[in-house]
This record gives structure tokens, C-alpha cells and sequence, in this order.
DNA sequence: TGTACATCAGTGAACGCGCGTTCACTGATGTAC
DNA sequence: TGTACATCAGTGAACGCGCGTTCACTGATGTAC
């Protein structure tokens, strides 16, 4: 079924990079299983012929980690943005709880897309992602951590024996923990999210007085 | 490649059952990938032609289905007996430091296999392996968790508002997190299991005076 | 202004592969009489 | 004690499928002269 698509003008293949990611990540999403996104049915999805990935993407496997890239990037955005809105709001807003909800509704929202993000050990992803040792800013999520420890370190304050890394660390920890186990074993009886991030604020990070 | 594998006697059948469930953890854990677990490549593993696997399996998913329900027992045994053989030790143990400490020693040792377990949405395994809302004694890993309470119970002891259900899931939530991040991302500069493990019990768990 | 040519963006057909599953079967083991 | 037969446990060949990838190609778009 060849679609109305029309080929790119000079100088705009590029545009069909972003497409096939967007197929990607749609299939995705919508089958619950990474092993959708094939050659074959990612071009379909786009409405182009199977070689025509080949010239955007080295291989399959190429296309997951665009999708995987593509989905940082966002939860960095979701996360900055949470906090940048909720430190705007006059003397209301809590940011380390926004940010905490940010991560949650993005976990909720996209879970399959979330569950690649962090569910695939990345030694075994096929490529080299990021298996060597390296400092927590050089990560893929890296800009998303720093968001976390940013908001925690505010909450926090002037807090004695307050370490912003450490205490981000723990609660990244039950933050992904939460939504993880949530979508895996939807049947187990979860306190509802609000709760269940009000119990973890208060046991996870020192509030300033 | 024929192996030496000879026939199983009359009733014995069953015994092959078990050689199939080990055969696809092996496979699983050696190559990382559920997807290693193919008809094919199982029976290849054992020794047996392919479709003698349809004797005891309905298809290839149940094989899946059935190494984790396998994880499943094999985790409460080890939780349970972290807890008795803690609780032996005369005065010296600490049965909840030994359970969370088992729980982390089990995800380490056979990561691909604890992703499995968890890592998977179970609406989307194809299986109704669990997907209707029911109370927790009723899930697969229901002894695991309750073990975990258990201890956690123990140890909060007296402790006034102490709510051991709700402790035990905040401890699961951050112990599955810790897991599950440190085998998705050991770049990560983490801090070590022990120490992890004191920081979450500490902030998590009341402590008996 | 025209025209030959290079490049870009993508196509269509074909390949070999491993897969899940079905089918009719085989040979050993036990059992009824 | 013998023997016909049922059952158990597993086999071997074949099927159709979707897959990743390669290959030579096509047609539109821009550019040098």
C-alpha cells in the first residue's frame, strides 16, 4: 500500500529521518513491544520503501536508539519545564514535587517508551550506548538527573549534612522503582501516586526548616 | 547435532518439561535476550527435535511464562531463607538487612532474568499471566513480598504508626529501583550495594528502640 | 538562455535465513488376556 | 508364559512467513559551462 507521500526536495532528506523515529516510536507505543519496530514495518508506517531507511540509519537497531535518544531528550524537557513552571508560581509551588510528578506522568504516559529508556540492560543493547564507566553528566539522561539534583538541592536548602547527589540518587531510585513496578504489576494494590510521592518526599529528602 | 539424550522412560515425560524450562534460562541468561528463547533454539539446547517441545508447552510463550514463574519460586525461597538463617544467628542478625540484601544478591546474580520477571508490562506478555486487579497474596511473587513485610514488621517492632505494608512497598519500590537502574545503567556512578542498602533502610524503615 | 551532467532521494526485486507450527510417522515400553 | 495391542515419548520433513540486507535502478532537482 504505497501512501501519498511524495519524495523530499533537495536538501530536505533529512526530514524523513524524523518521520521514521516518529514511526518508531509510534509502533512502539502503540504495540507495547520494541520487537515492532522492523525494517520492514517501520517503512511501511512511513509509507516508503525498505531500503529507503538505509540511507538515514546504519541498521535496524539504529532506529531504537534515535527512538531511546528522542525520549531523553523529552524527559530532560518535561522535567526542566516542570520546574522552571512551578518556581514561577508565586510563593505556591513546590519544584522537587513537580518535577517528581513530571517524571511519574512521563513514566505513565509513554510506558513502553519509558520502559526501553531504562528496562534494557545497555551492555547487551547491540551497541555501545554507554557501557564504560564515565561521570554522571556524560550519560544519556544526564540533563534529567541534573534537573532532579537542582530541585532537590532547593528543597533541601541550607540543611545540614543535606548531599543533593546523594539524596537525588535515592530518590531516582524510588521514583523509577514506583513507576516501573506500577506498569509491570498494574494488579498489585498501589497507593495512588499522589500518596505514594508524598511517603517517598518525606522519608527520601530533608525538608528546609 | 544429535546429542546423547535417550528417551525418558514411561512417566517420566514430565522430566523433560523441566530440562526445556532450564534450557531457555540458560539461553536467556547467557544471551540477555528473551528473544533467545525460541522453539528452535531451546530445543537445539536440549537435544530434542523441535516439536517434541509441544508435548508439555502450548506454544513458545509458555516456555517464557514458565521460566519466570520458576524466578518467582526461586526468589521467595531465597528471601525466606535469608530471614530464617538471619533470625538463627543468636543476636547478632539483622533478618530485614539479610531479606533486602538477598533481594539485591538475586537481581545481581541473574539480571536477565529478574528483568523479566519485572520488567515486562503483563498485560502486553501476551498471557494472562496477571492483568485483573486482585489483592497482593494472589500475585506471582506474592511469598516474596509477603516475606519482605515480614521482616520489615519484625523490625519496626512496636514502633507507634509503623504500617509495615505500606513500608514494605516503599522499600520495594526503591529496592527494585536500585536493581533494576544499576543493571540498566552501571555507568552510573552508584554508590555501593551496602551502603545503598543502609541508606534506604535507615529512611525508609522505622527501627525498634 | 540552453543543455549536458552530477547528485540527491528513493525504488523494486531478489536473496537467504530462522522462525512457529502441522503432519504423519516410529520405536520403545508397558498391559490385557 | 506368551503375544497382540495400546500408549507414551519423541522424530523428520515440510509449509509459509516476515525479516534484514544487497543490488542495480529511476526520476526529479539542481549546477557548470
Amino acid at each position: 500500500v504505497t501512501q501519498g507521500r511524495s519524495q523530499n526536495r533537495r536538501g530536505e532528506g533529512a526530514r524523513l529521518r524524523g518521520d521514521i523515529v516518529a514511526a518508531a516510536t509510534a509502533l512502539l507505543e502503540e504495540t507495547g513491544n520494541e520487537d515492532a519496530i522492523t525494517l520492514r514495518g517501520v517503512a511501511r508506517r512511513v509509507g516508503i520503501a525498505a531500503p529507503s531507511i538505509y540511507g538515514h540509519f546504519d541498521d535496524v537497531s539504529s532506529i531504537l536508539m534515535a527512538v531511546v535518544a528522542d525520549a531523553f531528550d523529552e524527559l530532560s524537557a518535561a522535567l526542566h519545564q516542570a520546574m522552571e513552571a512551578s518556581g514561577a508560581v508565586a510563593g505556591g509551588g513546590d519544584p522537587l514535587r513537580a518535577v517528581c510528578g513530571a517524571y511519574l506522568d512521563f513514566a505513565r504516559d509513554q510506558p513502553h517508551r519509558y520502559r526501553v529508556m531504562f528496562g534494557r540492560h545497555r551492555e547487551s543493547a547491540g551497541s555501545a550506548l554507554m557501557t564504560e564507566p564515565r561521570p554522571a553528566n556524560q550519560l544519556l539522561g544526564a540533563e534529567a538527573f541534573t534537573t532532579l539534583v537542582a530541585s532537590v538541592a532547593a528543597h533541601s536548602g541550607a540543611q545540614p549534612e543535606a548531599d543533593a547527589t546523594t539524596d537525588a540518587t535515592a530518590l531516582w531510585v524510588a521514583l523509577h522503582g514506583f513507576a516501573s513496578l506500577q506498569a509491570a504489576v498494574p494488579a498489585f494494590p498501589w497507593p495512588d501516586p499522589a500518596a505514594m510521592l508524598n511517603i517517598l518526599l518525606e522519608r527520601l529528602v530533608p525538608t528546609e526548616p
